[in-house]
DNA sequence: GTCTATAGTCGGATAGAC
DNA sequence: GTCTATCCGACTATAGAC
């Protein structure tokens, strides 16, 4: 049996379809800002210009519409880090080279704290996903399989490729973790960051300071000790 | 005029003190579990054995009580960390050497990592205080000013004495909060580096290798490139 | 100090008209 | 598809007895 909010979430709805668009754009920047219980769907739908119950009609309940929040943005991430992550893949199959893999993981991180520092959408994102991920709710399964997961596991590859080891050898795995983790600070952690960096803002000369010392943190990845 | 919640704060009561423990205790317990807006006080109250009224009584409102808390495990924190901070900090004075501020770095960040994993408590209190941080609520004063600030302080003027650039130094600054970003990942990101690292808990052993990783970062910092 | 009882508010979800 | 009107439950906070 197919309910009604998953026929109205397949599409193939001419009309709706821009309605279900607006809900959607609203719950995500909510969602964003806040987390789940302490975001109304009652100013969800205020915010998309509809009443309750035509939220309620396209996503069933309050979950629902989580859920589909993180199904979305999980779509539009993976659509902006396609071309780095295919690449980064790519070479881990044909190329052995340490210094490649290094090459490509400095590419992908960049990618990473591009996109997230980039746009104002991205740093809501990320908040979403970094609260979610904490604090496991309705949407934690779909975002730690389809972002989290796929994304730790090419870092790892890269890593290890670099310090040597196996696959899925732990101390790559961690250093794999730190980096992400560094990444992020900056992003789901922005707000912190900011106050503590006395920076009004991310722009491009701010930026390049964070990205300079995330070089450094993958120049020191299988170096030497001073 | 001297609100009633006040004179029980301010302490000097003998009768009421073991209850006030226990609903702070209760509380602190449900507030790093959950965020302020998903935790209730009915639960907090049945946990800690009194009524609703009761709670009110000893801080005010659910908001009084929140601040309260965020006291009490700075507190704590810092009863736990203060060894080592003043430690750095005298060494800061006195020492120019980069190579002991780097012993006093590692010394610092083991300090805090060990807190921090050992006790299922202090798991709890940095999921609090990540929350609070990243979705500034009534608590964010507190625990800024009187934990993350002081904390990024110490760290920064230790990685600005390795680098062997001046306190103030952007660098130095974003080296410091890459470094405690990375500590975190294991702490209040727990329940997610347990997934990615395929642990079941953290162990001497896991412990050991987080803090490896740590000190390789540590290293790093002003170490010449590969 | 601590309780029972209750007021007042708000949020999620539904019924049913159009 | 989208609305208005409404129900019901849960929550915070208060009044007032003991």
């Amino acid at each position: 049996m197919v309910e009604k909010t998953q026929a109205a979430a397949t599409g193939g709805y001419r009309k709706g379809e821009k309605t279900r668009q607006r809900i959607l754009d609203a719950a995500l920047k909510a969602f964003g800002e806040a987390s789940f219980t302490a975001v109304t769907t009652r100013r969800i739908a205020q915010a998309g210009g509809v009443s309750l119950p035509t939220l309620q009609y396209y996503f069933g309940d309050k979950e629902g519409l989580y859920r589909a929040c993180a199904e979305a943005l999980v779509d539009r991430y993976r659509s902006h880090t396609a071309a780095a992550a295919a690449k980064a893949r790519q070479a881990l199959q044909q190329d052995f080279a340490p210094e490649t893999a290094r090459l490509h993981l400095k590419a992908l991180i960049r990618a990473l704290a591009g996109f997230l520092v980039g746009t104002k959408e991205a740093q809501r994102w990320a908040q979403f996903v970094a609260r979610e991920l904490r604090d496991p709710g309705p949407a934690f399964d779909i975002l730690y399989k389809r972002l989290w997961q796929p994304g730790v596991d090419v870092t790892s590859r890269l890593v290890a490729r670099l310090l040597g080891v196996s696959e899925g050898d732990p101390a790559a795995r961690i250093k794999a973790l730190l980096l992400i983790s560094s990444v992020l600070a900056f992003q789901s952690g922005r707000g912190i960051a900011l106050r503590t960096m006395h920076w009004s803002s991310i722009g491009p000369n701010e930026l390049a300071m964070v990205l300079a010392s995330l070089d450094d943190q993958i120049d020191a990845i299988g170096a030497r000790r001073s």
